[in-house]
RNA sequence: GCUCGGAUGGUGGAAUUGGUAGACACGUUGGACUUAAAAUCCAAUGGCCGAAUGUGGCCGUGCGGGUUCAAGUCCCGCUCCGAGUACCA
């Protein structure tokens, strides 16, 4: 019987389906005692496009990792869901008038659809949707806890704000050790005390673990609205073309800098790839140094700077200012006015990111205002300039131009002196690079200092002279919460007062309201401002009628929604739970049991953003006793991305007339993306489907190869709708088979690197499952036999479970399945039909290709699945090696190989290699200089 | 710009982590089977040169240096490509 993969396929889904194959066992259930193990992968958007192969990459190998854990005797948490919310619904809904809830959920039935056909032990009874109020009831509810926790330093957790308010009753804040505001007033107890308790509510909101303040964003006056990043290109905004500029608003912010030190350390148990735990450690950027404090001239003001190099204030020349630093507007003198206000409206038009990266053009304004040095009493330009940025730091930079290049370009292009403050060194071309050895001079009490014991010198004076202190600074910024966005989560806050209250925890959900459209209002509001229905009541506990506000009982509602971010900042939870969804996120005996994520699988572009949150959210839920956990996950695989190979065609500029690709054309051409669908492995396209392809193309002519064919080029790009280069998952499934898939987007190539698809190449994946299933028929039979197995052939089985075995705790996917097919061709050589051969192999291929393995497996006569039949495990008695073929090398160039026993001696090596006729042969008469014999390795000989 | 990755035959990639570069596949070429095609099987396949039923030589892992008996692998300096850069997910 021929290998019929879509029988098959088809039947085993219905069974693992039927029979709840994958479902992980809840402690209360789990009699057999299994211990748990919990695989997760990034779950994903559920976006209008489906999935195309890419997408699958990651879940195909926690899959297979998955699959071996209940091989290995696991309880294995498997689960998938969705992150519901975002953006491209709510375009979409723009558009279309369309209820993001609508797409969101026929896109969620076409992925699971794309989904079930790959075969994945998903546990689909636990899945999630941060969209269902039931899930962001709760992430509501975490958002309630933030706003009522506050950071101690000393503790080094987060506590309960009733605890903060006692401390202030007590002694006021002078001598707290806790997270808040930079420019939070002491006060004494008594202060506190006489405060209004509308006083008292606006200072405990600088200290909230979430709180209201006002923060830039990216706002487009022609759409009313606020811009993601993504959404503008070149400066102007994607829909319409329409300026932005950088607005400051009253948002909500998580504090999440309160936890950088905690984050920071936290990387070190992390069973990470280094280079993601590098990237959150530069995004956190701590950097050691101190903070100093620059009168204003004339004024009663300072300007407050943060230095990792005080060591060289002796060298400052002039200060910089961002152009939104708040002291801007008031020490700027009026001659200057006009031209710091005009640029400052100019920097407005520019991202940060543009601000940053763009270097070579300097540009910056004097204020007219003076500093005075507080050492020197030196008066100091004040200058503005958009390469120093508001939210970083202090929003202000001593500039030292000795030192520092961008403060030395600054100087050079605005002509302000540069002052050297580094002994014997050359600034004449560019600013000085910190050398170790390098004193310091022309600086007082810090001159032939080397750099470190003068930082540490110029810290000591500073602190003395009480005009700064030692201070360490971390890059990591509060992150915005508040979306200007329909399809969010709901904040459940009301405002009396101006002063936000907390929706009590037994009324939540608070639940999106119906909206007329899904854009802002005319007046500039967010979307939800549309909303009819979107009081609060506070007698009724209820959603009202907007006209009943009376501000007494009846209240506004806010109109922001939450980030995409926290949904996905503690779904990893709620995936434990599956009884109590609605009394908890996750029941404690749940946590307690699954903890936290064994292997996480996702890309590695979420380094810095869901998995910085996550962190922060586990940590704070720890702090405040939700959880037993500190990390949510402990081990993490990043996949890389799957490209796509783009088909281009070229068409003339003046006749409008197609060329294949071996043409010479005397025209200028245009490429243009064509359909890879539409194109077969010999890159030759399908004229016909092309014109239908598009109808501008109905009647174009097509200038073909002299054999009538029409080529394309090709070109990896990556995998998008608009560049016509998607491949589906469900086709490939139609026409090879889900295990086809499965096995071919593994041997692609190491997982956790970017690779072109090729679907020609999927060949060689079909071919081998065609062998594998042969070795177990003959014709149209199945013949096992329990014949005793060959020596080779149990040689072949045991080196392919040692490296199965191996590769798999590695995540080295790519090349199991190349060790699969050599043993395959191996034991095919053999005629191999030993039952002691064939049973483990079906096993061992079970989570690479659960389908077919499935099918051998009952044809071996078993019952049930395979699915959790113990792993096989290799025997060295099998693998044994006795002699070696060794590279004899000739001053490091391999020459020959002789087959020596591996029980020989160095010397005894050395002899027999010397006594080759070879060997002489390659000597030629030299006498060697040196033989190195590394035995079971290498013979090299120098001279 | 900054941060983090990557680069090996015509293609995807392998290389026990410093020890025979190119495993395993795809593709290509030749052959077998077939009226033919598909499927299947067999053989060759990094480049250049030399041989001509001898198994030999040179070059070769993005580029330029270095360390070493030995470098795809380690060090220094570049080039190009990808991701992230705080409101895409």
């Amino acid at each position: 019987m021929a290998y019929n993969f879509k029988d098959i396929e088809a039947k085993w889904q219905k069974f693992w389906a039927e029979n709840k194959t994958f479902k992980a066992k809840q402690p209360s259930e789990n009699q057999e005692n299994k211990n748990p193990f919990y695989v997760l992968d990034m779950f994903p958007y559920p976006s209008g496009a489906g999935l195309h192969v890419g997408h699958p990459l990651g879940y195909i190998g926690s899959d297979i990792y998955a699959r071996y854990k209940r091989h290995k005797g696991y309880n294995v948490l498997h689960p998938q869901g969705y992150d519901s919310f975002g953006l491209p619904a709510e375009q979409y809904a723009i558009q279309t008038g369309q209820h993001p809830a609508k797409t969101t959920t026929a896109n969620i039935k076409r992925y699971r659809e794309q989904l079930d056909r790959i075969g994945f032990s998903f546990d689909w009874d636990r899945q999630v949707r941060t969209s269902d109020p039931k899930y962001y009831r709760w992430t509501q509810w975490i958002f309630i806890q933030l706003f009522e926790s506050y950071y101690d330093f000393d503790d080094q957790r987060a506590q309960p704000i009733e605890k903060l308010i006692n401390r202030f009753e007590q002694n006021g804040n002078s001598d707290l050790n806790v997270a808040c505001d930079e420019d939070t007033p002491e006060f004494t107890a008594e202060q506190w005390q006489e405060f209004t308790n509308q006083r008292q509510e606006e200072i405990l909101l600088q200290y909230r673990l979430t709180y209201l303040a006002e923060t830039e964003v990216n706002w487009c006056p022609a759409l009313g609205t606020v811009l993601a990043n993504d959404e503008i290109v070149n400066g102007l905004s994607e829909r319409g073309g329409h300026a932005v500029e950088r607005k400051k608003m009253n948002q909500w912010s998580m504090r999440i800098s309160a936890y950088a030190e905690r984050l920071l350390q936290g990387l070190e148990n992390l069973d990470w790839s280094e280079s993601i735990k590098e990237s959150q450690r530069n995004w956190i950027g701590k950097s050691v140094g101190s903070q100093v404090k620059f009168a204003v001239k004339n004024h009663n003001d300072f300007i407050e700077v943060f230095t990792t190099r005080p060591d060289t204030i002796f060298g400052v020349s002039f200060m910089t200012l961002a152009p939104e630093h708040d002291l801007v507007k008031k020490i700027t003198t009026p001659e200057q006015k006009e031209a710091v206000d005009a640029y400052i409206k100019e920097t407005a038009k520019r991202s940060e990111r543009d601000r940053l990266a763009d270097v070579k053009s300097i540009s910056g304004v004097f204020t007219g205002a003076y500093a005075e040095h507080p050492l020197t009493h030196q008066p100091i330009p004040i200058w503005i300039g958009d390469y120093v940025l508001a939210s970083y730091g202090t929003g202000a930079v001593m500039a030292v131009p000795c030192g520092d290049q961008r403060d030395y370009d600054f100087a050079h292009h605005f002509n302000i002196p540069v002052p050297n403050i580094f002994k014997d060194t050359d600034i004449s071309e560019a600013a000085f690079g910190e050398k170790d050895d390098t004193l310091i001079t022309n600086s007082e009490f810090l001159n032939d200092l080397p750099i470190k014991q003068a930082i540490a010198k110029a810290i000591e004076v500073i602190e003395d002279q009480g005009i700064g202190k030692a201070k360490t600074n971390y890059r990591l910024r509060d992150a915005v919460f508040s979306r200007q966005r329909y399809w969010g989560e709901p904040f459940p806050v009301y405002y009396v007062n101006g002063l936000p209250q907390m929706i009590e925890d037994q009324h939540l959900p608070l639940e999106l309201p119906e909206v007329d459209e899904y854009l802002p209002t005319e007046d500039g509001e967010p979307p939800l401002g549309r909303a009819q229905t979107w009081a609060w009541d506070t007698n009724e506990s209820k959603v009202v009628d907007n006209n009943k506000i009376d501000h007494k009982t009846v209240f506004s509602l806010e109109l922001n929604t939450m980030p995409g971010w926290a949904g996905s900042s503690w779904y990893m939870f709620r995936y434990m739970e599956t009884e109590k969804r609605n009394e908890v996120f996750a029941s404690q005996d749940a946590l307690d049991y699954w903890q936290n994520v064994n292997l996480y699988v996702g890309g590695s572009e979420h380094a810095t953003g869901h998995l910085l949150y996550s962190r922060f959210w586990t940590k704070f839920l720890k702090d405040r006793g939700f959880l037993k956990v500190d990390e949510p996950f402990q081990r993490m695989i990043n996949q890389g991305m799957i490209l796509g190979e783009s088909a281009f065609v070229k068409r003339g500029n003046d006749t409008g007339k197609f060329y294949s690709e071996g043409l010479e054309i005397a025209e200028d051409y245009q490429r243009i993306h064509a359909d890879v669908n539409l194109v077969n492995t010999s890159n030759e396209l399908d004229i016909e489907g092309f014109k239908k392809f598009r109808p501008e193309f109905k009647d174009a002519e097509f200038i073909t190869e002299d054999d009538g064919s029409f080529k394309v080029s090709r070109e990896v790009e990556k995998m998008s709708k608009s560049k016509y280069n998607v491949i589906n998952p469900d086709d490939v499934c139609d026409e090879y088979g889900a295990d086809a898939l499965r096995l071919f987007e593994m041997f692609l190539g190491p997982i956790d690197q970017a690779k072109p698809w090729n679907t020609a190449g999927l060949s060689g994946v079909v071919g081998f499952l065609k062998k594998l299933w042969k070795l177990y028929h003959q014709g149209d039979k199945f013949v096992v036999t329990d014949d005793k197995a060959d020596k080779k052939a149990l040689k072949a089985l045991h080196q392919t479970i040692k490296k199965v075995n191996m590769d798999i705790e590695d995540f080295s996917f790519n090349t199991s399945v190349s060790s699969f097919m050599i043993c395959v061709n191996e034991l095919n050589q053999l005629k191999c039909t030993s039952r002691e051969i064939l049973e483990p192999l079906c096993v061992l291929v079970a989570p690479f290709a659960p389908h077919i393995a499935e099918e051998l497996w009952e044809r071996l006569g078993h019952e049930g699945s395979v699915s959790s039949v113990p792993y096989p495990e290799h025997n060295e008695k099998y693998l044994k090696e006795d002699t070696k073929t060794y590279p004899i090398s000739f001053n490091g160039k391999m020459r020959f190989t002789l087959d020596l026993d591996l029980n020989l001696s160095k010397d005894e090596i050395e002899e027999i290699v010397m006594q080759d006729e070879r060997t002489q042969k390659q000597l030629d008469g030299r006498e060697p200089k040196k033989v190195i014999v590394v035995p079971g390795k290498i013979v090299n000989i120098v001279g």
